[in-house]
DNA sequence: AATCATTTCGAAACCGGTTTCGGTATTGTT
DNA sequence: AACAATACCGAAACCGGTTTCGAAATGATT
């Protein structure tokens, strides 16, 4: 019954003010063994571990997270580093990502720590910084290079980390990818089916690992189905609308423009698709468009834009259980999981104008 | 000295291992001295601040940020809490206030924990936890309603945060907010002067005090260019693609259907350019759509959407300077500050295809 | 009843910093 | 040269928890 503090009864009332001493004091113990009551240590008898809990909630005491960690020598805290923004976001995945990785975060009891990166400085200063300090436990990496500077300073580090996407290093860390390459297979065998037989694709930098898989499994398509590879129809892109325009115009412009376009994402296609509407391309009359990414605005355009959709929620889930999991033992043989994304179709592509019917069951 | 650690001498190498007493230890000082040193206290010679400049920055020392915190009893961290996710998330407005936030807090030394809400809870859960921990300092809180409990709960604890978006407690805190009344006056002058005398309205649900202020700003014009204030004409919305559509199938099923429809936000808009194709109406020669958010994909539909828009980097910035005044000098008096949203033209309006020319210059 | 095993808790170190206080050593003054 | 003032640094408390260790109290065993 020492006094908390000056002050009229109502104190105890406002959060955040009763320290693990005060119920020590309270209750005639010492912090110690206050705090084992609370953690559940086996050397507490039954009846002074009800006593605590009972004078913790009463008195509303949480304990303060910053002592906890310190003592504990964690952070609890995964840390987020956002890529620099594009002038013109386009795609609602981040926010989206974030408040998935940060529900399933807190499953665990971690904190997100969300840090941005300025593009004057290099791209792992923000990772250097954070581990230097000790600020976070791990990291939650996405939109992965092949090569990717961030990647090989934690992996030189020692550090925790999963990436959303595969990079030349997958085998030495655990990541979460969506198989491109089998979404891309997918789109090309639909279009195929429906009867193109000159597809275009549109990509994205050579730099981003998933565009060349998405690539990748456009031209294995291709060549499973006896079509011909054409170069000209592989126009480079950026991943944003402005270069789908672009490419789109490279595409329509030539003498015998693709009857599709394949496009490595709904940025792209959207660009794609305005391009074509100046050319005077009826979609998808004179030309299917198929994007990936399945943003939610693609279904209120017109004609409703046809995308490779996955689940974001499910991507933030699975990549938080690696990292808790590794973070628990750190020395399991690194995992990794393929999600697949699934062809939502909503009509921006149909069969080609004139079908020239070829025979295309057999290959040869 | 003294072994750091049993181990080769590239252990010093890695990032994170000297702490504070290490130093110390190695320049034959005490921890406190150089704690000192290193923070710029007077009370350090030159020559030994120096000394363990030079020493820290090739040991690569840096200090344990919960410690840091613990001894200072600040958390140097903002909270920012996402709302639940919509099913069909239109807008990147989050992410982009999330990266610039982020950015602002970065250069005053604080970092963003980013929470999500889920929907299962009180809205203000999450709030309670985070102050009661002790794991942030400030909040940094949006989308506000008008009654907004979670306002209601930080001022009664007397916890500091900003608000992006008024409330009717808006006296008693600091908030950042667009003049969705000011942009909405403009937008419907915009269309007046077009020669439109017919204009719909499409809001938002009437928690939200913004779009019940853009629907004051549409009234207010109305009124001031004499136009009659038709009832069916406004029309409640969600602020969602499916809100729109039902509004719009509302507003031009009517025997006179404006020729306009305002929109609460541009998500709302998509929705009813959807509707307005199914229902035969061409944009703009029929029916002339505005929005609101400034959504960069809006450029390329068809038509590309007008749209208000505003800096959400600006909005970002100037919260982060609202709130760390108030965490400097929690007695200043409460300040706000409001900025202008401008109005896109993008192509989604026009004058209406029958100009029924009354003069409007004088109303009465 | 003496001995040993268990249960239960207190004492104290520790996590890695910051900050106050006081004591030398040095400088300045006359 | 004696004394006051100042510069500089060490010692120790502190932030608020966690965890180890050992001792006292209790219970079980023979």
């Amino acid at each position: 019954m020492n006094d908390v503090k000056a002050g009229p009864e109502e104190e105890w009332v406002k959060s955040g003010e009763v320290r693990i001493s005060d119920l020590a004091a309270e209750l005639g113990l010492t912090k110690g063994t206050v705090s084992r009551a609370l953690n559940g240590y086996e050397d507490i008898s039954k009846k002074t571990r009800k006593r605590v809990m009972e004078a913790a909630t009463k008195r509303g005491y949480v304990p303060t997270t910053q002592a906890r960690r310190l003592a504990m020598g964690l952070t609890e805290t995964i840390g987020l580093v956002l890529p620099p923004m594009p002038s013109q976001p386009v795609n609602t995945f981040i926010s989206e990502f974030i408040h998935s990785v940060s529900a399933a975060l807190h499953l665990h009891g971690y904190d997100l720590l969300v840090h941005s990166a300025n593009s004057e400085e290099s791209e792992v200063e923000p990772y250097r910084r954070l581990v230097q300090s000790r600020k976070v436990d791990g990291f939650i990496i996405f939109r992965t290079n092949e090569k990717d500077p961030r990647v090989n300073y934690l992996l030189n580090e020692g550090f925790p980390f999963v990436t959303h996407g595969r990079t030349a290093r997958m085998a030495e860390h655990d990541w979460f990818d969506i198989d491109g390459e089998k979404a891309f297979r997918d789109a090309t065998s639909h279009l195929i089916k429906l009867g193109h037989q000159r597809i275009g694709f549109v990509g994205g930098g050579k730099e981003f690992f998933s565009a060349q898989l998405r690539l990748k499994g456009f031209r294995t398509m291709l060549e499973e189905s006896c079509l011909e590879k054409v170069p000209s129809l592989e126009q480079p892109g950026d991943l944003t609308g402005q270069g789908g325009e672009i490419a789109a115009q490279n595409l329509l412009k030539q003498t015998r423009p693709p009857t599709a376009i394949l496009c490595a994402n709904d940025a792209t296609a959207l660009g794609v698709m305005k391009a074509a509407r100046e050319l005077g391309f009826n979609i998808p009359e004179e030309l299917s468009v198929i994007g990936y990414d399945g943003i939610a605005l693609g279904a209120y355009i017109d004609p409703p834009l046809t995308t490779l959709t996955f689940s974001i929620e499910e991507s933030g889930k699975e990549m938080v259980n690696l990292l808790m999991r590794r973070l628990k033992s750190p020395d399991l043989p690194v995992i990794s999981k393929l999600a697949s994304a699934i062809l939502k179709l909503r009509g921006s592509e149909g069969p080609p104008s004139s079908i020239q019917n070829k025979n295309m069951e057999n290959c040869l």
